[in-house]
This record gives structure tokens, C-alpha cells and sequence, in this order.
DNA sequence: GTTTTCATGTAACCCGTTACATGATTCA
DNA sequence: TGAATCATGTAACGGGTTACATGAAAAC
């Protein structure tokens, strides 16, 4: 049985392994990791929540309902927690840092738990993500010079704002690769000035 | 028959709205218009075409094959172009300025139509636009408040990036309605000031 | 005691992509 | 003549939403 959505699952289990939660006060959690001005609806989440029971990654435990625990505990929440093999699963989705940790659908998810993430496997999908972008900036300039005597003005506007946008969180991520970059220079002082071409500079495996 | 998405058959009718075409050139076309680094697919594309031509917005007629005509025409490829209904349904559509004209998944298609969009309409979906992003800035100002004590710090940079975004698209539409005032201004010399909630002064049918 | 919020789910649908199938035309 | 591109489609799947159904607990 597969997860419905990777992404989905990922940050469900990331979220599990901080705490053993119920499905309602998971959604909450998951709208506020995942940023979204929009909420995910439970017709995405209790599918997924039973997908990954049956993949073995959790558990779902009827809790007692109430503070109280009345005898009468007829249909009580369900607190699901990670299993072994999804607490193992989670560590090896966190360790890789292949292509599809820096896909658009991933990022995010890959992003929200760095904390739990390597410094290593951190700067890798950082500087992934980032030669990703610049190679669709690439894609979109083209675009725009072709739109430029094509297309009407508003067209136009239209995709240099687009253009901005993606040039925008290209900077960003600069600006994240720097730090990832001097917080691993003020760990290993080599002061080698660390190039992404030449990253065999650092201390064995530096951590935050 | 219902046209599966309202997006893409609003693109497709004002593409063809400016000169008949086939369903391959159309798709080039679309990607252009909807300026994105991804290629619609034919999958989406063709059903499309199917359904609007069911609507009786468009029809399909065999173009005789090659540029040169030569008389056996077998499968000739199929020149779609609007009919009446089709005009006036895409008329009607570039008239209305509601709250479905402004919302994420229509704007962008509003949008670069607006050089066939009279100008009051364009001021008020750019308004309406703009209101609703910064209803947004709010949703998202909250969130990223209450997420500064309960998250780490790379979820809150996460957020943090999303609120610049979408501050970054509203000063995008402040430029735009500036420029839409100002042209307006220029054509109808009565100097007031025109509010959104006065706009009984622009000239009839002002165009660009 | 009734309304609100918490809590769990399912079925139908929407809109898109991928993968496949097919064939004409152009170009080397 | 064989490969690349043009051109048109379909079937299956993917990942999400809405709308619906149900009921317990808390707040008023």
C-alpha cells in the first residue's frame, strides 16, 4: 500500500517523530509547517494517515477519551506515533539528498525539517535547489526575449514578473548557502574560503 | 459537456479569439501566454479542445495537409477557430471583474489577456487582486508570528521567504494600478482623483 | 439543552501528468 | 530510407479538494 502524496507522508511522519499526535491536531501542525495560507483538508489527510499504517512507518492507539477516563471509553481519538521501521524510514528520507530533495514538490518538506537534517546533506540540497533555479531562470529569460516582440505589453509584465520571482529565491538561497558556508568555516578553521567545486575542506562530517 | 478547466479553455479561446489554429501550434502558443517553464501536456490540451468544441464555442474544420494541396487529403490536421457563441462567450468573460476574476488559479489568464480587457475591468480585478493578497499578508503575518516561538529556525525562514513573496507580488500590483490610474488620468483630464469607490469619471470606454 | 468545536472518516469529482498508440511530413 | 519533428489522440493514474455522514466533548 502506497503513501498517497511523499510529500505529504514525509512531513506526517517528521511531525510524529517529534510527537505522538491525533489526526485533527496534525493538520494543524501541518498548516503551520507547511505555510500554507490554505488548510489540508481531511479527505488528503486520513487517507494518508492510513496508507502509512499499512506501509508499518505507524501506529494508531486508541486513546481513553477525555481528561477524565470514565470506564465508557467508547470511540475514543486516535493517537498515532512512530513505529521502528518509520522512525528508521524518516532518518534515511533526511540522509539523502539526491535530485528529489531539490524538486519543486520536495523542497519545502526537505526544508521545514533541516533542523533535523546534516550540515552536509543541508548545504547539498541547498546548492542542488539553487543550480536547479538558475537553470530554469535560464529557461525563462529565453522565454521572455522570445515573448519580448511576440506578445502583448501585459504578457509581458506577466512573465518578467515571474522572472523576478524566481531570481528573487535564487537570492535567497545565496544568502542560506553563505550561512551554511560560514557556520561550517567557524567550526573547521581552515579559512580555506569553501567553493561548491571544492568542498574537501570541512572537518569530517561538521555539525551545528 | 463541461470544458475541464476553466483556465485552459479561457486561454485557448483567446488564442484562437486572435487567429485560428491547430491544436499542436495552440499548445506552443499556451506555454508562451502562460509563460511557464512547463509544458502543458496533450493529455490536457486535446480533451480541452474536445469539450470546448462540444460547448459550441470553437470548431474544429480539416485544413488540407502541406503547403502544397495536393488532392489527397487523408488526415489532415484540424484547424480549430471560435464560432458566434464562442466570441460572445469570451467577450462575457473578459467583462466580468468578480471575485473568481482575481482569485490565484484565474488571475494570472485574466491577466494576460488585458490588452483585449477594457480598463475599468482591469482596475477593479487588480484591486480585488490586491485585496485579497493582502487579506493574505495577514493570514500569513499571524502564522509566521505565532510559528516564531513554536517552530526552529529553518521553518520560520521558510515562512519568512513566503510572506516576502507575497509582499513582494502586492508592491508588483501597486506598480500596475499606479500605471492604470495614471493612463486613465491622462485620458479623462478632470484631475479628481479617481477612487475605486468613485468611478463615474473616467471617459466612456477608455482605451489604451 | 443547544450550539460550537473537536474528531474521524468516505465518495465523488477535478484537473493535471505520464505513458502509450498512431500516423503524416520534413530533412539528412 | 531512416530519423526527427509535426500532429492527434486515449487510458490510467496521481494527488488534491468538496461535500457528505457521523458522533463525542466543551462551552454558553
Amino acid at each position: 500500500m502506497r503513501a498517497r502524496s511523499d510529500v505529504l507522508s514525509m512531513a506526517i511522519l517528521g511531525l510524529l517523530h517529534e510527537s505522538p499526535m491525533h489526526g485533527y491536531e496534525l493538520r494543524k501542525r501541518l498548516n503551520l509547517l507547511l505555510g500554507s495560507f490554505r488548510a489540508l483538508s481531511y479527505g488528503s489527510l486520513y487517507p494518508c494517515l492510513k496508507s502509512l499504517v499499512g506501509e508499518g512507518w505507524i501506529v494508531g492507539a486508541d486513546a481513553p477519551s477525555g481528561v477524565t477516563p470514565t470506564l465508557k471509553a467508547k470511540r475514543a481519538k486516535i493517537v498515532y506515533e512512530l513505529t521502528a521501521d518509520g522512525k528508521e524510514h524518516f532518518q534515511s528520507i533526511l540522509a539523502t539528498a539526491g535530485p528529489a530533495a531539490w524538486e519543486d514538490e520536495n523542497f519545502d518538506v526537505r526544508f521545514a525539517f533541516f533542523a533535523q537534517t546534516d550540515a552536509d546533506t543541508r548545504l547539498r540540497i541547498l546548492e542542488g535547489r539553487r543550480i536547479r533555479l538558475t537553470e530554469r531562470l535560464e529557461i525563462v529569460r529565453q522565454s521572455v526575449a522570445r515573448a519580448r516582440e511576440r506578445v502583448d505589453e501585459y504578457t509581458l509584465e506577466l512573465q518578467q514578473h515571474g522572472l523576478e520571482q524566481v531570481e528573487h529565491e535564487v537570492r535567497w538561497l545565496d544568502n542560506l548557502i553563505d550561512n551554511e558556508r560560514g557556520a561550517r568555516r567557524a567550526r573547521a578553521p581552515g579559512f580555506g574560503r569553501p567553493t561548491a567545486a571544492n568542498p574537501a575542506d570541512g572537518a569530517p562530517a561538521p555539525r551545528l
